[in-house]
RNA sequence: GGAGAGUUGCCGGAGCGGUUGAACGGGGCGGUCUCGAAAACCGUUGUGGGUUUACGCCUACCCAGGGUUCGAAUCCCUGACUCUCCGCCA
C-alpha cells in the first residue's frame, strides 16, 4: 500500500506506475474518496469536540442546580449527527481503503520499462553445460532412475501434483536441508517455522490479495488460505510491532510448501516439476532499515546465487521490467538456471525490494535513531524453489548412462 | 465438540457511567547528586487523523464490531483471540 499523502503529492507517478504495471486502479476515486473523507472528519472531530465539551459541563450545572432538560434534547440532536457522520465516515473510509489496496507499488527508477522482453540480464555464472551425448530431460532421467512417480501423485490429488520417491525423495530433503543450513552458517539467517494456513489479513499484508484471490486455495470453513509462499507467513510474523532500529535486519529463513492454483496457467510449461499445485521452497525475508534495502537486495540475490553455484548449476540473473513486476516488488531479480534436457533457463528464485509497500499493508514498523516511528522495508528472495532445482540438478549432473551425479555441497545430506 | 476464565499503556496491575490517555508499581529516557557508578530524589515516557510558520489545539484509539446514554475503558449484544478442564484425535 501506498502513503495517501504520496499519492496525492504525486498523482501522476503512481498514474504511470498503475499503467507500467498493466493495474487498473482508479486514482481519480482515491483522491476524491480521501477528500470526501477528509471533510468528513473535519465535520466529525468539530461536533465531537462540542459534544464533549457540553458533557462536561452538564454534571457541574446539575450541581448547581440548574435545570438541563433543554441542553439535553439539544445534545440527543447533535448525537444523532454525529452517528449519521460516523456512518458516512466509516463507509467512505472502506471504499478508500479498497481503492487504496488495488494500487500496486512503483517500480524503483531504474528499473527497465517495458514488458517480459525488457527484463534485463544482470550477469551469468558458468555456460550451458556442454555433453559429448544428447543430454536427457529430467523426466526420462527420473524414470530411469525412479525418483518420481506423476501417476500415482495424479491418483491421490490429480494434475499437478508430484510424488517424490526412494533417492529422490531424499535428494529433496536433501536441497532443503542444504539450503537452510547454508544460509543459516553462512549469511546469518535465523531459521524458523510457519504456520503455512493464514488470515485473509496475513495475504492482504503481503499483497497477495485483493488482486490474486483466484490463485489461492482457500480453506472456506475457516477462511484460511494456504500459503503459496513463506513469505507471507513470515513478512506477516511481525505484523503490528515497532521493533528498535538496534534490532534490525531482522532476517529469516524458511523452509515451507507453496500451494498455487495456477488459474489460467494450464497447459504452461506443465511437463513434470516445472509448474505445479504444491511444491517445496527455501524462502528468505529481511525485515530492514529504509535506507539499506537496496543494498540487502544485492546482498540476497547474492545469498541465492551462492546456493545454486555450490550446486554446480549454470544460471543467469535477470533484472525484471515494470510489466514484469509483481503487484508489490519495486524491484525484482529472477535467478534462471540452465536445464540441459530443455535447453532453456527456468526460473528457482525471484528477489524483491517491496520498500515500505508489505510494511505499511501489514504494519510493520520500527523506532528510528531520531526516536520517531517509520515504515521499515522488507525484502524477501527465494533460496530457492526446490521442483526446478531438481530439474537442473539431474539434467546437469547426468551421465550418459542416465547415472546421476551429486554435488560434493549434496554428498553429507545424501549419505 | 462440551464447560469455564480472560483480553487495559513497554511490562505487571487498578479502574463508582461524567477533567481517566487512563491510579499504583516496575522498566526506559532526561536531570540532580558522584571522580565515576550504585542508591536516593525530581522530571519525562503511547499510536493514528485533522489543524497550525511554530508553541499548541482538536479528535480517535483501553481485542474487534454493533447497541444503550447528553456522556462509556466502565452497562448490553455479537464476534475474534488466548488460557484451563473434559471429550476426541495425529
Amino acid at each position: 500500500m501506498l502513503d495517501l499523502r504520496f499519492i496525492r503529492q504525486n498523482v501522476d507517478t503512481v498514474r504511470k506506475a498503475i499503467k507500467a504495471k498493466n493495474e487498473k486502479a482508479d486514482i481519480d476515486k482515491i483522491i476524491q474518496f480521501d477528500e470526501d473523507k477528509r471533510k468528513m472528519q473535519f465535520e466529525f472531530d468539530r461536533m465531537r469536540a462540542e459534544q464533549n465539551r457540553v458533557s462536561q459541563e452538564i454534571p457541574q450545572l446539575k450541581k448547581a442546580g440548574r435545570d438541563v432538560s433543554q441542553l439535553l434534547a439539544d445534545m440527543s440532536t447533535i448525537a444523532r449527527k454525529i452517528k449519521d457522520i460516523s456512518q458516512d465516515l466509516l463507509e467512505i473510509s472502506d471504499r478508500l481503503n479498497s481503492e487504496l489496496l488495488k494500487v500496486p507499488n512503483i517500480p524503483a527508477p531504474d528499473v527497465p520499462v517495458g514488458n517480459s522482453s525488457e527484463n534485463r540480464l544482470i550477469r551469468e555464472w558458468g555456460k550451458p553445460k556442454h555433453f559429448p551425448f544428447t543430454p536427457r530431460d529430467h523426466l526420462e532421467l527420473a524414470e530411469m532412475n525412479g525418483f518420481l512417480d506423476f501417476k500415482r501423485a495424479a491418483k491421490i490429488s490429480g494434475s499437478g501434483f508430484s510424488a517424490y520417491t526412494d533417492l529422490g525423495a531424499k535428494l529433496e530433503r536433501s536441497l532443503i536441508n542444504f539450503m537452510i543450513d547454508f544460509h543459516v552458517k553462512n549469511h546469518g539467517y535465523r531459521e524458523i517455522s510457519l504456520p503455512v494456513m493464514v488470515k485473509r489479513e496475513a495475504m492482504i499484508g503481503t499483497g497477495q490479495l485483493p488482486k490474486l484471490e483466484e490463485d489461492m486455495y482457500l480453506i472456506e470453513a475457516d477462511d484460511l488460505f494456504l500459503v503459496p509462499t513463506a513469505e507471507v507467513s513470515m513478512t506477516n510474523f511481525h505484523t503490528g510491532e515497532i521493533i528498535p532500529w538496534q534490532n534490525l535486519p531482522l532476517q529469516y529463513v524458511s523452509y515451507s510448501p507453496c500451494f498455487r492454483r495456477e488459474a489460467g496457467s494450464y497447459g504452461k510449461e506443465t511437463k513434470g516439476l516445472q509448474r505445479l499445485h504444491q511444491f517445496n521452497k527455501v524462502e528468505m525475508v529481511r525485515f530492514v532499515h529504509p535506507e539499506k534495502s537496496y543494498d540487502i537486495l544485492e546482498e540476497m540475490v547474492r545469498d541465492a546465487e551462492e546456493i545454486i553455484r555450490e550446486l554446480g548449476l549454470h544460471y543467469r540473473i535477470m533484472c525484471l521490467a515494470t510489466g514484469d513486476l509483481s503487484f508489490a516488488s519495486a524491484k525484482t531479480y529472477d535467478i534462471e538456471v540452465w536445464s540441459p534436457g530443455s535447453a532453456k533457463y527456468l526460473e528457482v528464485s525471484s528477489i524483491s525490494n517491496f520498500e515500505s509497500f508489505q510494511a505499511r499493508r501489514a504494519s510493520l514498523r520500527f523506532r528510528d535513531t531520531d526516536d520517531k516511528v517509520k515504515f521499515l522495508h522488507t525484502l524477501n528472495g527465494s533460496g530457492v524453489a526446490t521442483p526446478r532445482t531438481f530439474i537442473a540438478l539431474l539434467e546437469t549432473w547426468q551421465n550418459k548412462d542416465g547415472s546421476i551425479d551429486f554435488p560434493p555441497c549434496l554428498q553429507q545430506y545424501l549419505n
